[in-house]
RNA sequence: CGGGGUGUAGCGCAGUUGGUAGCGCACCUGGUUUGGGACCAGGUGGUCGCCCGUUCGAGUCGGGUCACCCCGACCA
């Protein structure tokens, strides 16, 4: 077993002080509830930049949506219901009053809503009851919007970033006049996922089509992108939904097509959430803290002066504000930590903490020498390098930083996927975690066997793998397919 | 909702047979420091989760209650 591995039984709680102490969230005293502190938000803000800009590329376009949804909405899909139903905030009343004593308030019974209303788990509701308006005709069609919103699951245990009642996230929701071009939509976002988490989370992904039993509420098909944590549990960081006509009958969306015949739309939904954040924490992070990929980090660069007096720090500022200069011209964001009331030695562990992927060193030594000294986070290597091309060089840098924390987790995440065609040495290997490749006979009760017996769930029948017939390891009953299985947050 | 645990300063904790509140970190002031998480000196900060009881006296004992955490069921 590998050192990461072995520490899996303290895993979570390495996890939980991890983030807190890189200053990027903590525990609300509201149940269950999160707050995301500014340096967590930024990172959260530049991930929700680049897949907005993604997204658009698509031809996307943002809207906003009411955060209540009245109960009538939510139940008029089945499966939907079904499937939210069990962790909705439900609001009952409007007003409030003071008590009979005047030292607070109580909620005032003569208040109570005639229909109660729904705090959103989800908006598919809401927007097909509004797309019912927006289409009529095919040319109304496709209809792409997405909103980037706070939802509400009213979870029984939660974990910063992985499982809050509240969190955020973005919710696409598309209307197809086909049901191939609806399926190629939720396909193409999975893609577009998939791209995201692997070139700028530099996070490797598995990606997948979900077991029936697995399926998002009300969903046809809900494929998926399956990221290894190093504890080698799974993690699911994205979904895209093929939806089918459900929400389009159920709220009677129709459209005239060509021919002048009415029909239902076909939909999508797909969304990512702060979940994302927790992804990226748990991928690359080691014992000194945070690692961050430089394409999402808000300080890319931070820079160090040594020296205690005055006159040694104006030295150094003045040096480094040409190179400051250059390295934002190459849109590089940099941070020049000037600050007198911290030793060197505590920025150093500080920002190391704070995953900032290369940090620059400058003292009177290198002032009298023209040097600087170059630190890069993921392998936490330190080399002097002359100042003369050090942006270029920073620049190049943090390429290859980009690159080789990508390498580092495929490599790991790798190494840890078997295939296993015995039901005996997979109930002890999943101990150990990893991601395991079986053959499956499809049905429910061998899936719902193995999870009860291995706390292991089939995480989705992956794409691009090879598919050799065989027999289900658990029943001998003949497989089409291999699955992947593992166990999961 | 089951099983376990914890409530004492902003955070982490100690508090003996019941005798009126303490340590570390953080914070403030002054000084010396500054190439890997500084040191010295001084200082600010608490109706001990809440209620009731036992007692001359409760952080400590008893009963109740609330909150939070961990392990399950649920889940992006």
């Amino acid at each position: 077993m590998d050192f990461l591995t072995k520490r899996s039984e303290d895993y979570s709680k390495w996890y939980n002080e991890l983030v807190v102490k890189a200053d990027l969230a903590e525990q609300s005293d509201v149940r269950g509830c999160m707050v995301i502190k500014p340096y967590g938000y930024a990172i959260w803000e530049k991930m929700q930049r680049t897949l907005d800009d993604m997204f658009k590329e698509t031809g996307v376009q943002n809207a906003y949506f009411p955060l209540l949804i009245p109960k009538s909405f939510l139940s008029r899909e089945a499966e939907h219901v079904e499937g939210f139903a069990k962790e909705c905030a439900v609001v009952t009343h409007y007003r409030l009053k003071t008590n009979e004593t005047h030292d607070g308030v109580v909620v005032d019974p003569a208040a109570r809503l005639e229909e109660e209303l729904i705090i959103r788990p989800t908006s598919e509701t809401i927007i097909w009851n509004t797309f019912k308006n927006w289409i009529h005709s095919y040319r109304d069609l496709p209809l792409l919007v997405n909103q980037w919103c706070n939802v509400m699951r009213w979870e029984m245990r939660t974990r910063l970033f992985l499982r809050t009642s509240e969190f955020l996230w973005q919710e696409g929701h598309t209307a197809h006049a086909t049901r191939e071009e609806a399926e190629q939509r939720a396909q193409k976002m999975l893609k577009v996922y998939a791209k995201f988490a692997e070139e700028y989370m530099a996070v490797p992904v598995v990606q997948g089509v979900k077991s029936e039993t697995e399926r998002f509420a009300g969903a046809l098909d809900t494929y998926t992108i399956e990221a290894m944590m190093q504890d080698g549990k799974a993690l699911q960081s994205g979904t895209s939904h093929f939806l089918g006509q459900n929400f389009g009958k159920a709220f009677d969306v129709q459209f005239l097509n060509k021919e002048n015949k009415p029909e239902y739309a076909w939909a999508t939904s797909w969304g990512v959430s702060t979940r994302l954040m927790g992804a990226l924490i748990m991928t690359h992070s080691d014992d000194n803290g945070l690692v961050l990929p430089p394409a999402l980090a808000p300080i890319q660069v931070v820079i160090i002066p040594i020296g205690g007096k005055p006159e040694q720090v104006a030295a150094v500022d003045a040096a480094v504000a040409p190179i400051i200069e250059e390295l934002k011209q190459k849109g590089i964001s940099v941070k020049y930590d000037n600050a007198d009331n911290k030793r060197p030695g505590f920025k150093f562990a500080d920002y190391e903490l704070k995953g900032v992927p290369v940090r620059l060193v400058l003292g009177a030594r290198d002032l009298e020498n023209g040097t600087v000294e170059v630190m890069r986070r993921d392998t936490l290597e330190k080399e002097t390098r002359p100042l003369e091309g050090i942006a270029e060089f920073v620049k190049n840098l943090l390429d290859e930083i980009q690159q080789n924390i990508f390498m580092k987790a495929k490599t790991y995440r790798d190494a840890h996927i078997y295939e296993c065609d015995n039901y005996e040495e997979f109930k002890e290997r999943i101990k150990d975690g990893g991601f395991f490749l079986c053959h499956w006979d499809g049905t429910a009760e061998t899936e719902a066997k193995i999870k009860e017996e291995t706390q292991a769930t089939i995480r989705c029948v992956p794409f691009g793998v090879e598919q050799t017939p065989g027999v289900d390891m658990v029943t001998g009953k003949p497989s089409k397919a291999r699955v992947l299985i593992a166990r999961s947050y």
